[in-house]
RNA sequence: GUGGCUGUAGCUCAAUGGCAGAGUGCUUGACUGUGGAUCAAGAUGUUGCGGGUUCGACCCCCGUCAGCCACCCCA
């Protein structure tokens, strides 16, 4: 074990076992996609880094990206996030779409980090994006995806929520506070931002120390206190009147605290936390204004979500809702009995494919109590001998290893008995 | 990028600076044509890697790699 090279840090390995819940959650996230109507597409995994340097305010992402040069000197980069992607892909066939776009992917994604537990340097996200629509209730849709995808992989409200605000209703109250300049906002949202991060008594130290008076600390902590304040927004009560309508309210709350980090967000924004005491963000997403603008279209507003694959296999199993998934597709092993049966095997196996039935023959005679213990690690339901005394009788003998039943069958009737016993 | 904790058998973990261990798993047998259960026997180690101190290092020191935790950041 000493001499094998080591895989590339904070790159991911999947087992088969990893493997079946990477495609479990795919195709939870490719039917809850589907089932609002939503188009599955994909960008590059390889871009130029201009395409991230051309959004401001980003440095990080050259910062928290792999980027190499290619043979021709030119800067690559592994996409560190999807939306500069797809906003080019729109802009570039801006008027030959059709609107409004409803687009998700599925695909892996690459950041610079320091791994630990929910944080990889290789990952998968889901993206969904709802573009060129602009209204509380195509906001809501995109919430209620997440929350039916919620649904779907069995975690309930009480497990889940969705924390909602609006950067416009925040914009409102900071401007009631003073706070007017652009470098302010950006200060009051970062302090926003940390509010859950700090103690109370360091986090009021931290709002003086950043500038501000002690009146406005005393209006933002009533602001960030007041959990009916979205009331006062007609958008927010109507984004949540469709939330209503669409069965999932009781996954979303309002909260005051929630402000996302990214700039280009201008109206809805919201982020998925577990209820328990660690609280990670499961996902996150927002209203954003112009997609588009910033790589050569017209601008665009949308509204749209990313949720990585890290961390809610962790969510999953704080609540015991893991998924136990069958690892071996064959329903049927096919016992090899001695050197002279082998071929014999072979041909009862090949009958029962033709059956559409997954079958898995042991590769060799060896003692048949081995080959009921194969069958038995790898998960193989049924298992069939066929000895030289079946063969001469015209029998086969089906065991069911879950019951430990076994029936002689007639080998004109394998077919049938298989299908019979795999009925559910 | 900063700071801290950890690294010993496939896995989970022991071992005052003095012979490298347990549980579990694995292999084989009890069972000559049947898995899980029981019993018995057996195998398995570059103590992450590289240096140093020491008569002697899993243990102490330095470096390095990896994992975890807290920052930073969160697309």
């Amino acid at each position: 074990m000493k001499n094998i090279i080591q895989a590339v840090k904070g790159t991911r390995e999947f087992y088969p076992a990893e493997m079946a819940l990477r495609n479990w959650m795919y195709a939870k996230i490719k039917a809850v996609s589907q089932s609002f109507g939503y188009q599955e597409y994909d960008g590059p995994f390889l871009e130029s880094i201009e395409l991230y340097a051309a959004k401001s305010g980003e440095e990080l992402v050259k910062e928290q990206s792999f980027v190499f040069p290619d043979r021709g000197g030119n800067l690559i980069t592994l996409r560190p996030e999807l939306t500069p992607s797809l906003a080019r892909m729109v802009a570039q066939k801006q008027n030959q779409l059709v609107y409004p776009l409803r687009w998700w992917s599925f695909g892996p994604f690459w950041r610079y980090e320091k791994p630990q537990k929910g944080r990889t340097r290789e990952f998968f996200q889901w993206n969904i994006d709802l573009i060129g629509v602009d209204c509380p209730e195509g906001d809501a849709e995109l919430v209620a995806i997440a929350a039916d995808f919620f649904k779907a992989v069995d975690l309930s409200s009480s497990e889940v929520k969705i924390l909602v605000n609006d950067r416009r209703l925040m914009d409102k109250q900071l401007i009631k506070l003073g706070v007017t300049s652009v470098d302010q906002k950006k200060a009051m949202l970062g302090i926003i931002d940390r509010r859950d991060k700090l103690n109370e008594k360091d986090w009021e130290v931290y709002v003086l120390e950043s500038g501000f008076s002690q009146a406005q600390l005393d209006g933002l902590k009533a602001v960030l206190n007041d959990k009916e304040l979205y009331k006062t927004s007609p958008e927010m009560m109507r984004f949540f009147n469709a939330l209503e309508s669409m069965g999932v309210a009781d996954y979303v709350d309002y909260d005051p605290r929630i402000v996302r980090g990214l700039d280009y967000y201008t109206g809805i924004v919201f982020e998925a936390r577990d209820v328990g005491e660690s609280s990670r963000a499961i996902l996150g997403g927002g209203h954003y204004g112009n997609l588009v603008e910033d790589v050569g279209g017209t601008s665009l507003a949308g509204v749209g979500f990313a949720m990585g694959d890290v961390v809610l296999p962790l969510i999953l199993e704080q609540f015991g809702k893991l998924p136990e998934l069958p690892l071996n597709p064959a329903e049927v092993l096919v016992t090899v009995f001695d050197a002279d049966c082998q071929v014999y095997s072979l041909s009862i196996a090949t009958a029962l494919r033709a059956a559409n039935i997954n079958v898995l023959v042991y590769p060799e005679a060896a003692k048949i109590g081995k080959q009921f213990k194969f069958a038995d690690r790898v998960g193989v339901c049924y298992v069939i001998v066929a000895g030289p005394d079946e063969r001469d009788q015209k029998i086969l003998q089906v065991k069911d290893m879950r019951s430990g039943e076994q029936t002689s069958v007639k080998i004109g009737d394998l077919v049938d008995v298989i299908k019979k016993l795999m009925l559910p």
